[in-house]
DNA sequence: TCACAGAATGTAAACGTTTACATCTGTGAA
DNA sequence: TTCACAGATGTAAACGTTTACATTCTGTGA
């Protein structure tokens, strides 16, 4: 197929091991063998094969990400942080999505031995134990926002039950004390926390603590927009209500305002994640933000650093704040403001 | 690190090709043996080391993915079409973004040598030249909607001119004459060819044809936002505005919404890409739906045929149908239909 | 009992690198 | 001249697989 290592030996009229301390810049190597084994090596498009390299040094320099579910704003924004990181680093990414079941999982995992240095895995369906039994030895983890209470590996987590509940203590600030929650899936872990902060804060706030003000919803806009019924049959209706995401909280808007009900007048509306469009919603929507890109390259770069450190890594945790965003759709007044630089660098070659 | 093959061998007391032919199922080995290999495998958590494979099979069962940025739902839903193809063919995803110049993309293209069997490109910043200069020999390649008129590669593009025309053609149907349209940025491919199919529809359907109605933006929500002004500074003003993609069209509606300007009344809006989102904006979004994860599956299956194929394969060019989808914002009375099956498959996990 | 066929298994060479070690230069000091 | 030394280069052994080929079994019919 492609030149090897000794074709261009042979075309530099030197043996393997020069060209390959040339190319690798280690090694005593005259100036002028030097240009004679990289001319060579250009003009037979030598790249030298990574396998055969990896095997060798046991260094791949790639990473490998396993991910539940490639869908959606969420995860694209992350492997956008990890890439960013791995890039810089001058590491690949090793991407498997899709796992659904823990079968799946494990043989994604499987197939990236010997083909990566370390592992970011942000898969909610896999567990602690299915996790170590399936890596080879003591590979470098690294988990995000996954539910495993890996005391043997390193995580990186949203603050997910402090945004909640910062969404929560701000809708009760503004005078609300029935405030409902529309809820992600239940076996989702960011959906369980935001639960956990909501209640948290409800009862803090002195707001009207009932499981019917919990309203089941899985993360789509669809279950936002059929939620806005079942808000609107309680007796008496909230004055408020928190959605688990954005997508949801843009459904229930939807609803709402073909419904005729006020935003925020006749019911205040939060959601999470603050994702870009949120502001451009009519009213532009209060949500809580989270930088998701920052959390994949904060992953990778710890990753990146354990990968170093060697043995003699302890694992660690750690928590990722959250920032609450109040507009207009909770009933703060604040100017809307499509001045931000982010969305300009962050979205711009997205047909 | 981790145990090889001859370790296995050695505890199951026979030879290394005795366990590579039943860890591969291929040569005719007994019952007893088979067992007694797999079993002291398991012990031993061994998982081939792919590199060695690799190194001698000459195969990897990897392709590469070369994005030009994993921005936004475009990207991801991209991918997660490639991916669901590939883990179907039991192939892993080498993902690399963010090639901003051409000096990147070719670092990456290098660092996929003796990684992958072949490649899928949908990076608008690559040339052909630069392309075929930095690919070892023939490797299958698949062009994604790149701006490449590669005679010598496999590409499927999205037929964007024809979407664009769908939809000038159903404002025009309405009854508009003089319909605006919001671009995307100047090198992007997609922007540019739906500019084109905008003319060409305008011309025919014998709009109003001026350079002055071209309003230029850069597939952000901001820059929709900012065109609202400059729109509505024209004298005398469009009746229907055509956004290249979906997100300008909420940053127009956005902006028409707060200076009181009324969705279709006043101006008829139609964006592209079909977003989820779109069907819950007030009022639900026209636009062009484009089936991403279908065009990267499409993408993907046909790359694992050239592979198959081997040298006897001939290059060849696929454009992907688009599907107006007519809702109020240009002025279509579409009942609002919060019922697709689509949406909960597909955002289920994201929060 | 003996060849023999076929199945089961072992042996060793390859794949393309890196790198420890050996070798060969030339140079300056003794 | 001889020696030590350092710099430049070559040699060959690894790395963990797969697989062509060789070898060893096992049973079978003559």
């Amino acid at each position: 197929m492609s030149a090897t290592i000794r074709e261009v030996a042979l075309a530099a009229g030197v043996s393997v091991a020069t060209v390959s301390r040339v190319l690798n810049g280690k090694g005593p190597v005259r100036e002028v063998t030097s240009r004679r084994v990289r001319a060579a090596a250009d003009r037979l498009r030598y790249v030298p094969h990574s396998g055969a390299r990896s095997l060798i040094t046991r260094r791949t320099n790639a990473i490998g990400v396993l991910l539940p579910d490639l869908f959606g704003e969420f995860f694209s924004e992350a492997i956008r942080g990890i890439d960013r990181a791995a890039r810089g680093a001058g590491y690949q990414l090793l991407v498997s999505g899709s796992h659904g079941d823990r079968a799946q999982a494990q043989t994604a995992l499987r197939s990236m031995r010997g083909r990566v240095d370390g592992l970011i895995v942000m898969s909610p369906s896999i567990d602690g134990p299915t996790l170590s039994a399936n890596l080879p030895e003591g590979w470098p983890v690294m988990l995000l926002n996954c539910a495993v209470d890996g005391a043997a590996f390193d995580s990186i987590n949203i603050d997910n039950e402090g945004g909640a509940a910062a969404m929560v203590k701000h809708l009760a600030g503004l005078g609300h004390r029935r405030i409902a929650h529309l809820t992600g899936p239940a076996d989702n872990w960011d959906a369980r926390e935001r639960l956990r902060g909501y209640r948290l804060a409800v009862r803090s706030a002195g707001g009207e603590d009932a499981r019917e003000l919990e309203v089941p919803g899985d993360f789509t806009e669809e279950s936002g927009y059929r939620a806005a019924r079942v808000v609107l049959g309680m007796r008496p209706p909230p004055t408020a209500i928190f959605a688990a995401n954005d997508s949801m909280a843009i459904g229930l808007l939807s609803a709402f305002q073909e419904t005729g009900v006020r935003i925020p007048g006749d019911i205040a509306i939060g959601g999470f994640d603050d994702i870009p469009i949120a502001r451009f919603m009519t009213p532009p929507l209060s949500s809580v933000a989270v930088s998701i890109a920052d959390l994949g390259a904060r992953a990778m770069k710890r990753l990146l650093a354990a990968l170093t450190d060697g043995s003699r890594h302890v694992p660690c945790h750690e928590t990722l704040p959250t920032r609450l965003v109040a507009r207009r759709s909770s009933g703060s007044r604040s100017p809307k403001p499509p001045t931000s630089s982010r969305h300009s660098r962050t979205r711009r070659k997205d047909p």
